[in-house]
DNA sequence: GAGTTTGAAACT
DNA sequence: CAGTTTCAAACTC
């Protein structure tokens, strides 16, 4: 989206480019189940801050540059579209410009910004925004129906305003209108005049109305939320809803239709669209479906926003309710109600009485900021324990790993499995030394063992192996380790396409130096295998760290006298709570928990600052089992 | 599928 | 900037 903003709107980009970046970029807030419309919110600009004007002007039609106005102009991914047949142009309009792609092609994503809603979608991350599907019958389209997969499609029905203004979706969106429903439609290339002039009337009454309504938080991360583990919240609407009847519980609610909370930009009444919301929850549960869509986003959400100091933990920005509180407060549930709600929904198994809950975690635990007393908070008992840059390190590990195992695959080619296994101790052991000479050692080799493949990887993994450092992963670099490794989704692609040139590090020389497809499936199997033993033995650990802190919490409950140790502060050292039963607990995965001392272990995953918390967790050895 | 409701966009 | 009208999507029957 950055170039957008420079005034390279995708039109102008060539298919493949285009495409590429639009891949790359972050899954597209809504997900899901609103997905559905999610139109109007094309990032033209890509930015929030940024003066639209400009931004604007590129992506529309009047552009300069456009020597070619042609339909490409608001499809941006789909290019060409005069070649491509068209499946069927619309009733009403015949001829129907080249509609700017091509049915097989996924849906664009010009969004990049939020995700709030997690589509259903196997992979939420595509999401498409206003796909164009030559699809015959609009919405219904099967879209979502097998591999949940959005492709949806909007199609307009305007009558009245040749969808030459914003209420048209289409071109709220930018794009042509294309197998709509529409009559007497403008919007398209024959129209191409008309279509100018209502854009730059449209933006000279509103300079950002082709920009992204929903926008992430200008602070980044800390802002976005996951909510009760049903939605995930990222962002908030940059002019905010002003519903008055619907509660903002219905698609009417842009906030809503997008799958955000509703925020302090908001002037609803009655709002039923905040955190910890029981009607808004009641929704989501009785909407299985769409659970199943946010459940890996809110997975990832648990990820990127439990982890590290804030978990939950006071927002900076209160995601409203202030209708609520400020005139409903008094019939609206108190903070304790909600807190339980928080709790099971995500399913926090505690043993502390609700009663303490109030005066336990939330505020106490650090991140004292924005903990107000009307304002619930609630936070992990992860937080303390997993550090940002531990997150980033695991991230790491793994595809350290991955990329350890596709080598070592290639170089034993079908070796039995058993060699696989020493080599992989042999990683656990050397990557416990951790340091990033570690790695880059590792990667290196793989690296250079490819080489002669490849063009040469080695270069781009060294540069994605400095995002351990805690930098921003999401930088100009292609794709961190951190990043690849999250992209679960896409790995899955990744593993099984061979054909991605741009694939995670190993695939391809893993492909490439096996013989033919034929042994691949197996070499990638074992490649996943032992990622994922390892990513299971981290995350073994951590559940292992917040038994032994939920345990701690539940005895401070319990005791709930004194404790002022200094324990919780630090959420970690001191604790002294019956540890025995953890430590012969067995793991639900059959795995046996590490006999290690609960304080040793939690120490080890303590990242204090300055510490490279990357060698405590992602090294666990076998089952979890730490060197003692 | 027609009619109603709703709230954003447009207009005054 | 507030109030009103227009519009099309969402929703209901």
């Amino acid at each position: 989206m950055e170039q957008s903003e420079e005034g390279d709107f995708p039109p102008k980009k060539t298919q493949p480019e285009a495409a590429a970046q639009q891949q790359q970029q972050p899954p597209p807030a809504a997900t899901d189940f609103p997905a559905k419309k999610l139109a109007r919110q094309l990032d033209f600009t890509g930015y929030t801050g940024a003066s639209s004007s400009a931004s604007l002007t590129a992506s529309l039609p009047e552009h300069p540059n456009q020597s070619q106005p042609s339909a490409a102009v608001l499809k941006p991914s789909h290019p060409q579209p005069q070649q491509l047949p068209q499946p069927q142009p619309h009733a009403f309009k015949p001829s129907q410009p080249p509609k700017p792609q091509s049915q097989p092609q996924p849906p664009i994503m010009l969004m990049p910004m939020q995700q709030p809603p997690g589509p259903p979608a196997a992979h939420p991350s595509m999401r498409p925004l206003k796909p164009e599907s030559p699809r015959p019958r609009p919405r219904s389209n099967n879209s979502e129906a097998k591999d949940g997969t959005p492709k949806k499609q909007k199609q307009c029905n305007c009558k009245h305003s040749r969808c030459l203004k914003l209420y048209c979706e289409c071109f709220a969106s930018g794009v042509y209108c294309d197998g709509c429903n529409c009559v007497n439609c403008h919007n398209n290339v024959e129209n191409e005049a008309a279509r100018r002039e209502a854009v730059e009337a449209t933006l000279e009454r509103n300079p950002n109305a082709f920009r992204p309504k929903i926008a992430s938080s200008p602070h980044g991360a800390r802002d976005t939320r996951e909510e009760t583990g049903e939605a995930l919240i990222l962002a908030k609407h940059n002019k905010g809803c002003h519903c008055k009847k619907s509660g903002c519980l219905k698609k009417y609610c842009e906030c809503f239709q997008a799958n955000i909370l509703c925020s302090d930009n908001c002037k609803c009444l009655d709002c039923k669209n905040y955190e910890g919301s029981e009607e808004r929850q009641a929704l989501f549960h009785g909407d299985h479906a769409n659970n199943m869509a946010y459940i890996q986003q809110a997975a990832n959400a648990a990820i990127t926003g439990a982890i590290g100091s804030s978990g939950y933990g006071s927002p900076p920005v209160s995601k409203k309710r202030k209708g609520q509180e400020l005139f409903f407060g008094a019939t609206v549930k108190d903070p304790l109600h909600r807190l339980g709600q928080f709790q099971q929904a995500n399913h926090m198994k505690t043993s502390i009485p609700s009663s303490s809950l109030s005066s336990i975690p939330g505020a106490r635990l650090g991140n004292p900021a924005g903990v107000g007393p009307s304002k619930f908070t609630y936070r992990s008992l992860l937080a303390d324990i997993i550090q940002p840059q531990d997150l980033k390190e695991l991230c790491s590990v793994l595809v350290v790993y991955s990329a350890e195992a596709a080598k070592m695959l290639a170089d034993e080619g079908k070796a039995t499995e058993k060699p696989v296994q020493e080599h992989r101790q042999t990683l656990v052991t050397s990557t416990q030394d951790q340091s990033q000479g570690n790695k880059d050692s590792s990667i290196a080799e793989k690296a250079s063992a490819n080489d002669k493949l490849n063009g040469n990887p080695a270069e781009k993994i060294t540069a994605e192996e400095s995002s351990s450092d805690g930098a921003d992963i999401s930088k100009a670099r292609p794709m961190s380790p951190g990043t690849l490794a999250l992209m679960c989704d896409e790995q899955d692609t990744m593993f099984t396409t061979a054909s991605s040139p741009n694939g995670l590090m190993g695939h391809d020389n893993l492909s490439s130096q096996l013989p033919d497809g034929q042994g691949l499936s197996e070499a990638y199997a074992e490649q996943e295998r032992i990622v994922l033993t390892k990513f299971r033995d981290c995350l073994n650990r951590l559940i292992t760290l917040g038994e032994i802190k939920e345990t701690k919490f539940s005895s401070f409950a319990r005791t709930e006298s004194s404790n002022q140790r200094d324990t919780i502060s630090n959420g970690i050292t001191g604790f002294r709570v019956e540890t025995g039963n953890l430590q012969q607990e067995p793991f639900s995965n059959g795995l046996a928990k590490s006999a290690i001392p609960p304080s040793v272990r939690a120490s080890q995953m303590v990242s204090s600052a300055g510490i490279d918390p990357f060698p405590k967790i992602p090294s666990p050895t076998e089952n979890g089992d730490v060197k003692t």
